[in-house]
DNA sequence: CCCCTGACTAGAA
DNA sequence: TTTCTAGCCAGGG
């Protein structure tokens, strides 16, 4: 295998955001606003998030998407903190990034 | 074809 | 600080 996941079936804007989200490095985070104007759609967070949601069985590094807020996943808090922590991101009480010593 | 929902964002109150 | 509104794109009924 090429190391390519099934993207047969999906639309343009679907593998235009997967694209962007395998291009992504362990320790690099975005938010939806950042991928979906990297994969050419600028204010289509929404598509990006939704998509996600349904594309969770594919390899798609979805915890390395965050809100704009610095917020997590809503359902899957614990998930991605503990994922992003995995690729070298701090994470304290449901954020992203801080440096975790900034104590709230 | 029409209407609503959704792992969103930015701005205003 | 929180809450609400308008805008954006895609999918499902």
């Amino acid at each position: 295998m090429t190391g390519m996941a099934d993207r047969a079936g999906w639309t343009p804007f679907e593998q235009a955001v997967g694209r962007v989200l395998d291009d992504l490095e362990p320790g690099d985070v975005v938010t939806y606003g950042e991928v979906a104007a990297e994969a050419g759609f600028p204010g289509a967070a929404r598509a990006v998030g939704s998509m996600l949601g349904r594309r969770t069985d594919a390899e798609l590094p979805w915890w390395r998407v965050v809100a704009a807020n610095g917020r997590l996943l809503a359902g899957h808090e614990a998930r991605q903190a503990e994922l992003l922590h995995q690729d070298g991101i701090p994470v304290s009480d449901g954020r992203i990034g801080l440096g975790g010593s900034e104590g709230r």
